[in-house]
This record gives C-alpha cells, sequence and structure tokens, in this order.
DNA sequence: AAGTTAACTGTAATCGATTACATTTAACGC
DNA sequence: GCGTTAAATGTAATCGATTACAGTTAACTT
C-alpha cells in the first residue's frame, strides 16, 4: 500500500531521510522534515510495523502463558502485565494453555521463531517437557506466582506463601479451632507445599496434630471446593475450620457447606486465598489473603524487560508482601 | 542466529530449496528433503516468523479489544476467541482497553500498522473518533455483543437482547411482580436499549406502567448493584423484582438487599445476565440469561477470518439463541 | 578564497525469509 | 539417440523498512 518509497517520492526525498524524519527527526532540517511530515500525512502513511521489526529483530511482544482466563486473579495480573508492558512498548500475546503442555510449548515456542521477545508463565507446568530443559535458560522468561523447583536460575515473582499459610492459621487457632481442613488446587505445584508447610508448621508449634485425610482437592475450581467438602465432612470427625487455596474453592466450599444446613462460621469456618473483587460480596463475605496481582504482574514485565535488553538483573527471584483480609466467613466456633 | 542461509549451506543446497523443503515438501525430492530435514534439526532451525510475515504481508495475528480483562463473560468470549484463533493459525494480542476511547484508538492502528490483520472489539465506544469513521470499512473488524449504530456494515455477533428483555419479564410477571427495577450497565449503549424495550413492551402489553425513576446505573460493576439498590429502595414505592444487566451487578444488588434485612426472592427477585460461572453458587443462586460467550467469540474469529481473506460474508449479523437460566434469586412474593 | 569541518542527504547493503523466473536434470516417446 | 516435456533446483528479485557509508552542501577558520 503506502510505504515508505511512496512517500519518500511525494517528498522528494530519499527512503533514509523518510526513515530518519520519523524515528529521529534531529537528523533532518526542519525543512525537509516538514516536507516529508506533510508527503507521510497526505499519503496517510505509517511504518509497517513488521518490516521494522524484521530489520531490528525485536518483535516488542511478550506472550503469557496462562492456564485458564476464567480467572479474576490471573486476569488482574494480567492487567498489571498489559499496563506495563504498553509503557513499556510491548505488546501482549496472550497463551492460553488450559493446562495443557502441548499448548506450553506451541506458545512458548513463539519465542524461538521471532514472533515474541519473552515470556510470562502464569502456569507451573514448566519446563515443557524433558528436551526442552535448556529453553528456560536460553529464552527471556519470568515466572509469576510458582516457582520452579529444579531450575535455580529461572526468574520468579511470587507471594511469601509459607507466611500466609501461617497467618491464616494464626487466625483461626486465635478463634479457637482445633481441626482443620485443607482443600488444595494443584497438589504438586510449589505454592501447594509452601502453603501447606506454613499451615503445619504453626500446628506443630502449637501441639496440634494434622491427619493428613484432612487435605483434600485437586484443581482450583469451584467444583473443587464442592466435593472437597463433601469428603471433609465424611470424616468421623470434620473440622471445624477449612483452608481453602483460593477463592473458587472457597465459594463452592461455603456453597456445599449451607447445602448441607451448616453455617458459616458458627458451625465451619472458611478461609480463602487471592481475594478476588467478588470474595467482600459473598455471603457471608469470605476471610481470604489478598495478593498484590496487579503489581506481581507488572514487576514481571519490569523483569522481563531487563532481560530482553539483556540489562542485569538485581535479582532474580521477588517475594512480595500479602495482607491477610479478616471478613466473616471465618469466627468462633457456635457463637450464634 | 540460525538462519535460513546456514541450513542451506550445511545442507548443501539453496535457501529457496530448504524453503520449499519447510513450506512445500512435494516440490524437492525424498533425498533432498531428508538432506535438508537433517541439516534444520542439526542447526536448531526454526523460520523467523517477522521475515516470512514481512514477505507474505499477513501478520497472522488478531487483536481483541476489551474494556475490562477481571470480567468472567469477556474472559469467556476469549476462551473462545483465542481457541479459534489458535485453530486457523492467528495469534490474539490482548487490547485492555479500560474504556478509554485513546487506548482503543491505539490498538485499532495496530491493524493499519500490519502488526496484526483484524480487530474485534468487546468495547462498543466504536467508531473511536470522527476522523475514523471510515476505519470500519477499511480494516477487517467484527464487533461482539454489541452492534454498532450507524455504522450499517460492521459486522457483528451478539445475543437476541430483546427477546431476553422479554423473556426475563414474562418469568417475572409469571411469578405475579408488578413493580419492576432496572440497574443496567453503560446506559449508552445498544444492547442496553434492546433489552430495556424489551422489558417495556412486556410491560405495555400486561398494561404495567414503568416510571423512569425505576431505571438506575451506569457501569457494569458490582458496586453498580449497591449503589442501585440503595436507590430503589429509597423510592416510595420499591420495586419488587429488580432486572440487572449483568451478574456482577446483581451480585452486589443481592448484597445490599439481604444487607437491609430484606431476603431475595421472599421479599424482592432477581434477576441477571451472562451466567458468569459463579451465578450458580450465589446465595441464592441467580436466576439469570445464559449467553454463549465461549460461541460468540469462536464465531467472532470465523468471520474475521473470512474477512481478512477477503471471502465474502454470507451475513453480516448475528443473533445468536440465549437461554433463561431459572435459579432461586426469583420466586413469588412474600411466600416464606 | 581556499581549506577544514560539520551537518545533511542519498546510495545501497541488509534483515530473513518467499517466489518468479531461469536453468539444470531426468524421463519418456518414437 | 535425439527431441520434447516435466520435475527439481538454483539465481536473484522482492517484501518494507533501517543504517553504514559515501557524497554533497553549507558553515566556519584563518
Amino acid at each position: 500500500m503506502t510505504n515508505i518509497k511512496k512517500v519518500s517520492q511525494l517528498a522528494g526525498v530519499s527512503t533514509a531521510t523518510v526513515s530518519r524524519t520519523l524515528k529521529n527527526p534531529d537528523l533532518v532540517t526542519p525543512q525537509t522534515r516538514e516536507k516529508v511530515m506533510k508527503a507521510v500525512k497526505q499519503a496517510g502513511y505509517r511504518p509497517n510495523w513488521l518490516a521494522t521489526s524484521v530489520k531490528t529483530g525485536k518483535s516488542n511482544s511478550i506472550v503469557v502463558l496462562v492456564p485458564n482466563l476464567v480467572n479474576p486473579f490471573f486476569m488482574r495480573i494480567i492487567e498489571g502485565i498489559e499496563q506495563a508492558a504498553q509503557e513499556q512498548g510491548f505488546s501482549v500475546l496472550l497463551g492460553d494453555t488450559q493446562g495443557k503442555a502441548e499448548r506450553e510449548h506451541e506458545y512458548a515456542s513463539m519465542v524461538l521463531t521471532n514472533r515474541a521477545d519473552g515470556l510470562i508463565q502464569l502456569d507451573h507446568s514448566f519446563p515443557f517437557s524433558e528436551n526442552d530443559a535448556d529453553l528456560a535458560s536460553s529464552i527471556p522468561m519470568v515466572s509469576v506466582c510458582e516457582r520452579i523447583s529444579g531450575h535455580p536460575d529461572y526468574p520468579f515473582i511470587e507471594l511469601d506463601n509459607y507466611a500466609a499459610g501461617r497467618a491464616l492459621t494464626h487466625h483461626l487457632i486465635g478463634y479457637g479451632h482445633q481441626r482443620f481442613g485443607v482443600i488444595a488446587g494443584q497438589l504438586t505445584s510449589q505454592i501447594h507445599h509452601d502453603r501447606l508447610a506454613g499451615i503445619k508448621s504453626v500446628l506443630t508449634e502449637e501441639g496440634i496434630s494434622f491427619d493428613e485425610d484432612m487435605l483434600v482437592g485437586g484443581s482450583y475450581r469451584i467444583e473443587t471446593g464442592i466435593e472437597g467438602v463433601q469428603q471433609l465432612l465424611a470424616q468421623k470427625q470434620p473440622p471445624t475450620a477449612v483452608f481453602c487455596f483460593n477463592d473458587d474453592i472457597a465459594l463452592g466450599a461455603i456453597h456445599e457447606i449451607k447445602r448441607h444446613g451448616l453455617r458459616v462460621p458458627q458451625d465451619i469456618s472458611v478461609t480463602g486465598f487471592d481475594n478476588v473483587r467478588t470474595s467482600a460480596y459473598m455471603d457471608p463475605p469470605l476471610t481470604t489473603v489478598d495478593q498484590p496481582a496487579y503489581d506481581m504482574g507488572r514487576r514481571a514485565v519490569e523483569v522481563l524487560s531487563k532481560m530482553i535488553s539483556r540489562e542485569p538483573l538485581t535479582r532474580t527471584r521477588e517475594i512480595l508482601p500479602f495482607s491477610l483480609i479478616e471478613r466473616h466467613s471465618t469466627g468462633p466456633l457456635g457463637k450464634d
């Protein structure tokens, strides 16, 4: 269509001058600048981004691998990513992996084909496969909310899940609870281990035992909360307080507890994780751990951006602070 | 790094042969094919996507303009878009507009600079500005869930909002309701007009009057539901049934109604719109209109894909069917 | 006024592919 | 065995920019 050549002819200058006028106006005299700009306007010229990119070797795009788009927590992170990326001149390619390694792999290879300059991983199942183990070190990538065990050089942004587990436990013990249940998401993930370890550490300190039967779950879905409660209530000694490892699980759990004719928190206390925007409007409003999702996204882009431009990183791992949001899904037992 | 030239040297053939082997294997003999593939593997060669794109003039990307990422309904649409795009070989660029015209404009211009081949609009504030009025016709774009008034040639995928409004109204009238309130989202949008017109048409048919004071709202947020209920309850004759124009508003509305010590649905019935995944687990479970969000996303890509490849469209406007999901946030008045 | 230098602009190579066209090789018919 | 045709491969132009290098012009020095 309208390419730089056409504009250069219209302005009566060389293509080099047009390019300079647009990218580095100081290099041309005001007169030619004006001439060129007039031609640009007249032709409705816009530089072809593909051509620029192929020449510079930078696509100025980053790809985000996310297991599930319909999760407000992830989306909040992505808002942060999007905003920061925009500010730094990157565009964001969406990679909905649906938790499938094959798709992760496909999206990750975008970096190898110059379609993207770097990658942000919100999923946790990297390395994608055995023979890609070297990928992690060769392409710019950052993991958010999940560090990758066995990949020591791989930067990540995450929460202090261990401390959050401890805080939640202290909170519930403060209400006098002694029997705890856990409904977890992905059991193989690092955050799961950290949170559970945090919980157990406090229980040990307080001399409270934790039966492994009290740990159920398997995915971060509402249905997991429902099934989890069913399993926990089927125990001989059901828990009086249940840790849910995200707010969706908590929503399902509370729903199912109420369906059993029990009350939250008078019969069972429930905690969530993430503090999604609906959690304050649940019935009862959910006690949960707030993660600074938006900032996590922003930080990830900042780190990734540095990796892409090969600037040295001051630190490759960042643990962000959480805050415990105490609402009304937790409380002392039995108190009407 | 490893470009096609290096591979061609390694294999002892020309770059043309390498290109053909990868793109059109039938054009080379099995022997050379083997030679080339071996060199490709050995060099770890992957074609530079930017170079391919600049040559073919196709970026194989589409950009999606979405006003708000933390909205499960939009995200469900985007899941459909992502899935269909992937199948058709497109990648999805995320354009979080935050409802700002300036950002919409910026993202839309990606199509003009060959960064994307087409655009899917989930927002409704197109045309972006006066002098871009011609944009709509010159670049491939599709609107989902909102048709653009005054742009007759602009394809869209949407719901039969008018009929949905009617269905909801019949449902509530069936429970004996006579005084209705509406908490709407964006008041200037076309879907708002359609839904409202549907509601009013039934009311007129049934001889029920609708006071414009009963229409409140302004945005698709939980807080709108809260404020909306406050305004409606402040009326001399508060409504006994409230239409909320999305599920988030309904969540806020129910929360606020309960906070006033009133019960849903015994004192006030509430309906939502969209059927987001949490709506079944609200307390009470929400009566709402299911939109086939995933399919809407898929259809949008199919239409856009045809526009991009300049195939003729069989029809430019598509009205998808809804279904009324009757749950427990609606019911007869007073019945305990 | 001639020489030196700086500022500006143009020419052409380049990025990494694809592909029209030219050339070589093989296959086949008679 | 030679001509015709088809198949395979190579050469080089091309996509639309950017930029090293060269060339031109202007400005300044003495």
